[in-house]
DNA sequence: AGCGTTATGGACGAACCAGTCAAGAACTGA
DNA sequence: TCAGTTCTTGACTGGTTCGTCCATAACGCT
């Protein structure tokens, strides 16, 4: 009945997703975007409504993938509970290590850029951050049952003490830390976890 | 000889980092702190140059306050540094949780938007970070040697996961975390640091 | 007082950018 | 094939912003 898209709305949102990573939000022209993926000014804001719009359905994609992503790393049986989680401190700091061009985490940029000023975009940080907690505290409480970790600590301030520590690396490899600071980070925060009483 | 001032350069810096510290780098404009310090245009980019110069003054002067501050909390006398380090970390805390407008630190926020293209922000914030590193890692040294943290711990290890700690709390602050939250990690954090076994 | 030097402030120029619009293209169902 | 609908393209608009310029003001030295 009518003409159909050319493009694929998910593919434009993973290259504007690029640009706004790269230059910030007010830095990133819609003009780069179009350019980016190729289509006119006309077809991105006849898709996604304007600049705003469009980083905020660029922001909450992400913010889903962060989560998804680390549910992935730290799901599972009690057993390995405590090698994934471990395994998820490292990957964090390898990966904030390996980030080159410190362009860090977007959701990290995003709400340091427009929370204060984009009651949406502080909505949907504050609910991947909590996000992000409840897993970890999930994963906490799986090495406990497991005696990975003492069963008398709080899995929840442990787990808001580790997620402070992997923002921490993120923000501190942004700085420009090397990677064996942000690696001795990692090993540190995880040998300094109360282990149960043998 | 010539027409003197008529405003205090300090003064002008110290408005335009509150200009810059609430609207971020891109969105502030040079009439904004034009307006904010009753100067004018012509006079503003005749004392600092331009934007870019200007912002780069008040960073550096912004990271330089915030590095004696803290060196002004954590130095002291062996006896108290436990103290001393364990009221930094709550005050940072309660500092993050206190500002309701998640306007952060300008040197988290700076970092975050312009690190990645700007060479002089990017050093600046590395030798900033750096040098709180080190004024951590002489507190926690200091605890040691009364006796506060287990003696056999390597202080540089700790102050950078202390560090990463201070800087995630800065980080869960501006995503919309609870003083309580924020408070519960600088206990926590407090509570898993190595004591001396007795 | 006159002069040279530097500060002031606001008008101006040029570039830039978000968002609009209109003319035409692509497709489907009848 | 034709009509109706949605998509595409890129030129255009209106507002914004960095930075400049210049006439004027304020000051110290001679």
């Amino acid at each position: 009945m009518a003409r159909p898209r050319k493009f694929d709305e998910q593919q434009v949102l993973d290259t504007a997703r690029e640009q706004f990573w790269s230059g910030g939000y007010a830095a990133t022209r819609m003009e780069d975007i179009a350019g980016a993926t190729g289509l006119g000014k006309g077809s991105l804001y006849g898709a996604f409504g304007g600049k705003q719009e469009l980083f905020h359905r660029v922001f909450d994609a992400y913010c889903g993938s962060v989560v998804d992503a680390v549910s992935r790393q730290l799901c599972g049986n009690d057993a390995d509970a405590y090698a994934r989680l471990s395994a998820h401190v490292y990957a964090v700091a390898a990966a904030t290590a390996a980030d080159t061009a410190h362009r860090g985490c977007l959701l990290a940029k995003g709400t340091a850029e427009l929370a204060e000023h984009d009651e949406t975009v502080a909505q949907r940080a504050h609910a991947a951050i909590e996000a992000l907690r409840a897993l970890l505290e999930d994963a906490i409480a799986a090495c406990q049952r497991n005696g990975d970790i003492a069963a008398d600590a709080d899995p929840g301030k442990l787990a808001a003490l580790v997620l402070a520590v992997l923002r921490g690396i993120e923000a501190l490899g942004k700085a420009g830390a090397d990677e064996e600071t942000l690696t001795d980070i990692a090993r540190t925060a995880l040998a300094v976890l109360p282990r149960p009483a043998h």
